[in-house]
DNA sequence: TCGCCATATATGGCTGTACTATATATCTGC
DNA sequence: GCAGATATATAGTACAGCCATATATGGCGA
C-alpha cells in the first residue's frame, strides 16, 4: 500500500502492455521495462523480476518468439509477436476497453 | 481464461467499485453485487464469496461502517461510507484515472 | 585503472486478492 | 410444499507480480 499502491491494479494488464509494445517492433526485456515506465510517465513500472518470468510465460504460450542477439560482448533476447500473439493482443485490447468502460460507468457517476 | 477472463483485471478495483456505490447511499452486500453486474452490463461480476470478506476488510480499515437492519425476519447489513472512506474513494478514483490513462497511452497507440 | 552506475538477464520465495466449494436461513410465487 | 431468488458466512486454493539476490558487461569520471 505504501510504496507501490497500484500493485494489484497492474495484474492482468502486464501481458497486454508487452504485446502492444511488441506490435511496433521486436524488443528485448530491459527495453520493454524502460519503455513502459517512459510512456506511462512513471505511473506504470514493472520490476525486472516480474518482467522476465512474464516474457517466458508469453513465449511458452507461443504468443511471442525470443531470439538471442549479441550486442557487443553482451547478450540480449529480442522478442517478436507471433501470429497467435497478434490475435491475443486484439482480444486483450477489446477486453481492456470493455473492462475500463465498465469500471468508468460505475466509478465516474456524475453526482450532483 | 475460459469462464472468467478478467479475473486478474479486477484485482485492485473491487474496493474502488464498492466505495463508489456507497457514495450514493447506504447499501448491503448482496445489493452491491447485483448493482455492479447491472451497471457494468454483465462485464463485471463479483462472487459473493469475494464480496463479504471484502466488506469486512473495508470495515476493519474504517472506510465503511456496517449496521444490521432487520428486513422482515431476514437480516441485512447496510454499509455507509465513513469520512475516511470518502477520502480514500477520492484517492482511488484519481489513481484509477492515472492508471487507465497510462495503460491507454501504451495500448491505444495509433499505428498506421 | 579503479570504482560506480546503467545495462541485461535469471530465479527462489512471499504477499495479497479474488475464486471455488460449501453452508445456513428467509421470502415469494406456483 | 418446493424451487428459486434473496442474504450472509468461511475454509481452502490459485496465481500474478514483488522482494531479495545473483551474475556479467559497457561506459564514464576521478
Amino acid at each position: 500500500m505504501a510504496i507501490m499502491p497500484d500493485r494489484e491494479l497492474k495484474k492482468g494488464n502486464a501481458e497486454l502492455l508487452i504485446l502492444a509494445l511488441l506490435e511496433e517492433k521486436t524488443r528485448h526485456g530491459y527495453e520493454i521495462g524502460k519503455l513502459i515506465a517512459a510512456r506511462s510517465e512513471g505511473v506504470l513500472r514493472f520490476h525486472v523480476a516480474s518482467l522476465y518470468p512474464l516474457l517466458y510465460r508469453l513465449e511458452r504460450r507461443g504468443w511471442v518468439k525470443g531470439e538471442w542477439e549479441p550486442a557487443g560482448g553482451r547478450r540480449r533476447r529480442y522478442y517478436r509477436l507471433t501470429p497467435t500473439g497478434r490475435r491475443i493482443l486484439a482480444e486483450q485490447r477489446s477486453r481492456w476497453r470493455a473492462f475500463s468502460g465498465a469500471v468508468n460507468r460505475i466509478v465516474e457517476v456524475r453526482h450532483a
